[in-house]
DNA sequence: CATGAATGAGAGTTCATTCAT
DNA sequence: GATGAATGAACTCTCATTCAT
């Protein structure tokens, strides 16, 4: 019957609804200030009940973990089919800006918090961002043979770049950018990367 | 009197016990784990002490960016007399990083965290990071005199500039550069310097 | 019907698993460690089951109370046909260790454990209790008119022989007995009632 | 001045309190169901301030052991300089069974209860609690050299003592002694040591 | 000036129990 | 009859802050 379908629907929904309770406040304050007793609060349930979909707070964290870089990662591989080389690595690098940009929660948690989990420090994720970091040198490397990064070392550039768009990831969304009236914001950003072009 | 001078000096030392021990602890783990027993702890007084010192917690890390942001300025400035605009600007960028390897716990505090404070979030030290900005303006301005930066607007240049130096920094505090062997760094740091002279 | 039946003993074989997983999850911990997650894990049914066949967790406990009075009352009982009255004795010694060594759960229960049930403490069970301490004045009154225990009053020997054996169960139980080697414990416990006898 | 001593006794008694306390509400109810917060209403202070003295729940149950073992092992050397070795022994059992009458809430701490601390369990206490054990057998020994036991394994002896003096003790602390009017309990007791001399 | 005892608020987590399905 | 989602109350423990001494 659907009664079985339906509750596994909700189940699910739950979780969603706690995670992403959990990855709004995370968004507004950062891991230490968001409660249990918080997230309970923001999706209108008492605090026993998350521990029924999650075993504890960290693995409320280490999921939201897991599927930032799961999206992440195929945002970046969106890209791939651009057939021109230098196109492709610009394309790359507005991608990891966008998905800043869109999912700043995510991109926090994953790229610029420190996070207490155990599990989440040392393995799993960094499988999934050096496979990240493997398709940019695969790009450049790419681009090279088109012509593109006359004397330059890929390790350098793969670097280089990387530094680049997460400097521009970060400061944004760590609020670093005051002095940059909102609305020039994007074709700062766009200017940068074209400005970037001129190294290649 | 003497007197009121030796007073003066020990209220004076006490704040700077209190405040390096605070940096040196959230060095360690970032703010949230700071607690006043520790700082207490750290100098080998009572917690109740450090009030007199200090309306509150937050007031530390107020002054913490205070100083952080005075010493940056500094370090900034050290690089003005080097004559080849190139070569300035380059040694601008060194500086910027060499500051975030030096003091990591400021950069932390100054660039990357998120902190509590309301009084740091909206005023007085965005006048000293815009300073520091117009700094990195005026640099440019004048490379641009010298004949570099052909057809890139100041604003763009700035910002990228920024941005490269930052994701640098701030990749190399938060441990975020696993992927790449310990030994290579340094010459990664001074290579991607190199590799962003080519856009100018 | 046989179905109204089959009903009742579908109904009797619910409570007996549960009363058996609860007895056996208190005897590795003891009272408060008994969740009824963990009963409900144990039987393999959720934990609102539970609920249709015992009011509440104090319920579950009362009805084991009841069992191990009841089963202890008739391992008692199946030493009164030995003729012999220091025999007879000796063996209800002797049947009374080895019901706290065949059901530690029970005794630990019946004779040691605190319960918070208010109902246990106060009333029903110990009429039952003091059958069994009727039977131990009868067999001690026979014995007294077969010439033992001269010069002995009832109730003191009585209080005594219970005390005794009740010694020996509950250091067993509660494992007070680490200054005993396991392998010499059956022939101390012997040793202990033979000793015993020379006071008859 | 007198002001350090001061503050100095004032900590102990707050110790005192606090343990006094928590023994009191253990012997109400055994040991999980003592909170840091009942503790601390029946002190009236707050929660927090019990943290002040004793790192955590454990640490004051194994406080409250210690002083429990202390305090019984003196009370059992008391007897030692008693020459008749018969009374001796007699006065051995009376003294153990009077800690217990007179200390309930220790014995039960330390004979019957389950505590789960893992430093008690153990190490410590049973260094301790052999030492009686040994001075049981020691006054044993001396009685068999004085012409008692005759045929009586020492161990046997010593195991049948203890257990008998505990299953009285351990009786009378957890009521099951209901059927005993309790005017009758003090020369029960009495009686019950007399009735085993007999055994000797 | 310095102390440290005290607290209130809040953290994560667990559990017996209820109830709509 | 059986479920399991949900809850409220309770647990231990921590922390920034205050204040009498």
């Amino acid at each position: 019957m659907g009664a079985k379908e339906r509750k596994e629907r909700q189940k699910t929904e739950m979780r969603e609804a706690i995670l992403s309770a959990a990855l709004k406040l995370f968004s507004d304050d950062g891991y230490d200030t968001v409660t249990m007793r918080k997230i309970a609060d923001e999706i209108e349930y008492s605090v026993g009940t998350i521990y029924l979909y999650f075993r504890d707070k960290n693995e409320i964290f280490f999921e939201l973990h897991n599927r930032g870089f799961a999206e992440f990662f195929q945002k970046q591989l969106s890209v791939q089919n651009i057939e021109n080389p230098l196109e492709r690595l610009t394309a790359h690098g507005t991608a990891y800006i966008q998905f800043a940009i869109d999912r700043p929660e995510y991109y926090d948690l994953m790229f610029i918090s420190r996070t207490p989990s155990k599990e989440i420090n040392k393995n799993k994720h960094w499988t999934e961002g050096e496979r990240t970091y493997d398709l940019l040198k695969l790009n450049i490397r790419q681009a090279m043979e088109a012509g593109y990064f006359k004397g330059v070392d890929l390790e350098v550039a793969a670097f280089s770049l990387w530094s680049f768009v997460h400097g521009i990831a970060s400061l944004f969304i760590r609020d670093r950018l005051m002095m940059v009236p909102v609305e020039s914001l994007k074709p700062l950003v766009a200017g940068a990367l074209k400005f970037l072009e001129r190294a290649y």
